[in-house]
DNA sequence: ACATATTTTTAGACAAGCCTAAAAATATGT
DNA sequence: ACATATTTTTAGGCTTGTCTAAAAATATGT
């Protein structure tokens, strides 16, 4: 497994919901940042490897082999993330970048271990749940906060986009997992909504709230 | 930096005291396991880069960049050899292997933080001194076990080779970094050693004796 | 000193992973 | 249905880091 095949399979893995389903050359030369071409390239050395299933034109999926490898580097990738918040002092907006290059450290003493000084955690730092040694992950219901309606009460539990730069303007605006958040307005015309954090009110776009996951309580 | 750039400059900084002789092409192509042609490739490529010095047919050695790359590349090697002993619980003859990928990572505040989750350790598990922040390391006293004379008591502050197999050796002899160590013989004939530890005498070889080193007492 | 051995460099090739440009297949709109 | 747009693949090329074989430079022994 080179750096290259693992980051292809986590990127099928993550775009058709955990790799069963087909997803486009286009969309993971899309998610990798590179060509299409380069993509139909790795393809073909995947299935050859049978890690992805592939017919000409028709898409790409992961084999059952590819699905354990791809669940191995993400359960990896969200444990560091643990440690990298919980030991090292990260924020959540600071370990992604780090967590793609210790994912494909190749030990499994190592991760098996990390997984045990953290004490097994379920979710990463940004809701994410961790497989487990033999791949199994728990699925913790959410909602996305858009789709909730008016008066509702949720706590935070998850973000479908943890870039840099959302993660940032959550924290700015005091939430986190595990704030409770209740939806005070919704405007029709653009869906952005109106919501209160601990008292204060905070306007935010339909962009925002798609992207915040919450438990309603 | 590429990981295979960060490999030549860390043997040339071992092959020649901290980097500062110059080594042979030779050398270092037995040392990275590679050929001697690809390392003059390399070694071109350093020297465009003002990583090392390098005089056809004469040798290599680190610039002053090239000492400031290694050191660092050491540092995190170290580092890490000490978290996963004293934290992941590995034993000081695993950890070289899994370091020698960790130590790739590039993140200054990963290494930084992880210095102070261990408490700014000054040696790794093997005895071998950690660069701090700025690569400054303290060089600790000790002498070739080979070396001392009858009847010297001294204790066990690292070993030259840190093999696995060598490392398994002197734990299955209970030798560890602060085990006392007593010279009870010394064999003119093949340079073998009778030693003392905790009432157990041992007999080891010219070979085992070069390969640990005692601070005397 | 000079013939021979050893070391080092050069020349040319190859695999991995990427690229651009062009061709082929598929999807879409009327 | 069929012309056009989009997607995907193919063809050919580039860079990095490696290799083998041959040439060049240096070291060694008598
Ligand atoms: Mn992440
Ligand atoms: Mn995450
Ligand atoms: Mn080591
Ligand atoms: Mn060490």
């Amino acid at each position: 497994m080179t750096l290259s095949e693992e980051n292809y399979l986590k990127a099928i893995y993550h775009l058709g919901k955990h790799g069963t389903t087909a997803v486009s050359t286009n969309a993971i030369a899309e998610q990798m940042e590179t060509k299409a071409s380069s993509v139909t390239d790795m393809v073909k050395k995947l299935a050859e490897k049978d890690l992805v299933n592939y017919v000409k034109y028709q898409g790409v999926s992961l084999t059952k082999d590819g699905k354990i490898v791809a669940t191995s580097i993400i359960r990896k990738h969200r444990l560091w993330e643990v440690f990298l918040v919980q030991k090292l002092n990260f924020t959540w907006d600071e370990v992604h970048d780090v967590a793609e290059q210790l994912e494909h450290i190749k030990s499994d003493k190592l991760v098996n271990q990390l997984d045990a000084f953290l004490e097994f955690p379920t979710h990463d730092p940004h809701g994410d749940p961790i497989p487990d040694k033999n791949g199994n992950m728990v699925t913790r219901e959410k909602t996305i906060l858009s789709k909730v309606s008016i008066n509702s009460v949720g706590v935070c539990v998850g973000v479908n986009d943890s870039s840099s730069d959302f993660l940032k303007y959550l924290s700015k605006h005091n939430i986190a997992l595990g704030t409770s958040i209740e939806v005070v307005g919704k405007e029709k015309f653009d869906d952005s909504m109106t919501i209160k954090i601990e008292d204060k009110t905070l306007q935010i776009s339909k962009l925002i709230s798609n992207n915040i996951y919450i438990k309603l309580v």
